[in-house]
DNA sequence: CTGAAAGCGCTTACAG
DNA sequence: CTGAAAGCGCTTACAG
């Protein structure tokens, strides 16, 4: 069989005796036509597997159904979760989800933008927060403008300062202050964070309102208390280590991600520190797994496969208005057994 | 700003004064061209930051640079995994990843198949399992050979039984067969199966192959002692229930995902079985995070990313002859603490 | 080395 | 209701 046996619209029309537009019309229900040729055309379809090429489709509609979705790592629960709403959503819609998974590459990031302007991608989901960068915003921001100037929609699922995009909010600022003001009410005094990379907003806002809750409550977070990691298990472990090089003086850990947290877990387990009767831990995210921890994570719960959703429903439907809309999603705080009241002695 | 204000090559032509299939050579390099015609073509490309329509060019050229990618649930670690190593590869050579999530929906991930034939995807990887589905294999297998037909690529990962195709196979057999060996080793010889769908080819490879490895010792697995759940953390906690249900004979429990292993270890503790002093328990996939359970978890260990990343160069690379390429990944037996020799009194 | 022209597989005014 | 024709934005023989 040769590779050019492609079944087009033209040999569906000759197979039904009908002219090319009218086996488009039946196939797209996009006009009323005789029921004979409809059956015919419907016969000839199905009798030769037929399926429209959707870049001829796309070229003469001047409209795909391509969606782009890029995120930092198609690994990490915590996008995977979020993109499993996506397509969730996708699915219902009919769309076509083009995945770009940048790795923490910024360049990377850019550069998917512009392939999904290749494939006129109706809209481009960008999950995950956005890089304190002024060079990046600046031409990430260029590239997105020129793709929203052709008319594409861009959805942003974190804040992404510098760019001026639709989004849904994770409230990583306020949930994180919660959770400090929930850790002040179970009688911590003295606390720690391991945080993300400082140029990830994502880590900035968690981190600013753990700050928020403590202060409310008259508490400061000494400088030397905040160790800065990847965002991942093994950023959580190397943070927690030097924490603890620097003399731990908390008697409740904040890991900026539940699956820090997990590293961080770990690395408290290999010092001979107990959670949570050394020294409690919280995370963020609820991901999957982290309640099946010994002892289970508390942490601040994003509806992850919601903020998917969310973000694809954004982006399919217009706006009215030129203001960029946002959604806020709240985060809320669970409770586990791996924080507990601090240890008499106040610390370890 | 209108809609349709995109840029084509026709607008990069008339900027630089040259015909259009100048300025397809140049950006394509695909002819040589006078210098000074050059440099005016990329000076206008860049300066009306033109990005070419992959549809148009894929209509063109009669193939395009989409690559499907399908696999049963994007949020299951296991499938992440591998889908991070395609990323990896896909984004080396330039392609563009259309993702399909069937949560389990076989006429789902037929519906993928075809979407992505009309896409002219030049290669679809079927990430996961195959169905034992005669009427699923023969729509399945149908659909396929369409796109084969054409001049598709088709790589699946695992087994597909009635599907001609490229695959990588992760020796699911031998490893669950070298698992139970090394149990038996620890003294084991009461054992239970918390088995994912018979429906699976994965979940009754595993099943083989444990009750293989336990035959080469002379024991057998009785019929009572397996019991089915869903191929996740839920569907072990349901089937470790009714295993203790029905009356728990075994020193060493084998859960087909380590997902599922997840559920069991939980089950287990609301029950106030404790691993592995009660009971040893085990996994299948090594994901991450598993190793940080307490205890961590003895599993084989599969290298998911390199599994995906060979996935995609097998597609990539067009086979030589006809004949079905296969590729075969061994797992590891990696002993952890939730194994342990079995209780002196045999039995909980 | 360069351009005019045909063609890729659809859709959609435009006539009838 | 139906068809012939133009057009979507590229690529690529074919001439020159």
């Amino acid at each position: 069989m040769s590779e050019r046996s492609l079944v087009t619209l033209e040999d569906v029309a000759q197979a039904a005796g009908v002219s090319p537009a009218t086996v488009s019309r039946v196939l797209n229900n996009t006009a009323a036509v005789r029921a004979d040729m409809r059956e015919r055309v419907l016969a000839a379809a199905t009798s030769l597997a037929y399926t429209p090429n959707s870049h001829a489709q796309a070229l003469a509609r001047a409209t795909s159904q391509v969606v782009g979705v890029i995120c930092h790592d198609i690994g990490d629960p915590y996008f995977a979760g979020i993109i499993r709403g996506v397509m969730r959503m996708a699915s219902e819609h009919d769309l076509h989800v083009t995945l770009g998974s940048t790795f923490g590459d910024q360049e990377r990031e850019i550069a998917y933008v512009g392939m999904m302007r290749g494939q006129r991608a109706r809209a481009i989901l960008l999950i995950g927060s956005g890089f304190e960068d002024a060079a990046w915003q600046e031409a990430m921001g260029r590239e997105l403008d020129r793709y929203v100037a052709t008319g594409g929609r861009v959805t942003a699922v974190s804040r992404h300062r510098g760019l001026h995009v639709d989004a849904v909010l994770p409230q990583n600022r306020t949930g994180a202050a919660e959770l400090a003001r929930a850790m002040v009410e179970l009688g911590h005094r003295e606390f720690a964070v391991l945080s993300g990379p400082a140029t990830l907003t994502t880590a900035a806002d968690r981190l600013a309102g753990f700050r928020d809750g403590l202060a409310r409550a008259g508490i400061e977070l000494r400088p030397d208390q905040v160790v800065e990691g990847a965002f991942n298990r093994d950023g959580g472990y190397a943070a927690a280590t030097e924490l603890i090089r620097r003399g731990l003086r908390a008697t409740c850990l904040f890991a900026a991600t539940d699956l820090m947290a997990v590293g961080v877990l770990a690395a408290l387990r290999n010092h001979g520190l107990s959670v949570p009767d050394d020294v409690s831990l919280t995370g963020f995210d609820d991901i999957p797994l982290v309640q099946d921890l010994t002892p289970p994570l508390t942490t601040v719960a994003l509806p992850l496969e919601e903020v998917g959703r969310r973000a694809m429903a954004m982006a399919l439907r217009r706006g009215t208005t030129t203001r960029n809309r946002v959604e806020r999603v709240q985060g809320r705080v669970v409770l586990r057994a791996s924080t507990a009241p601090p240890p008499p002695s106040g610390r370890p």
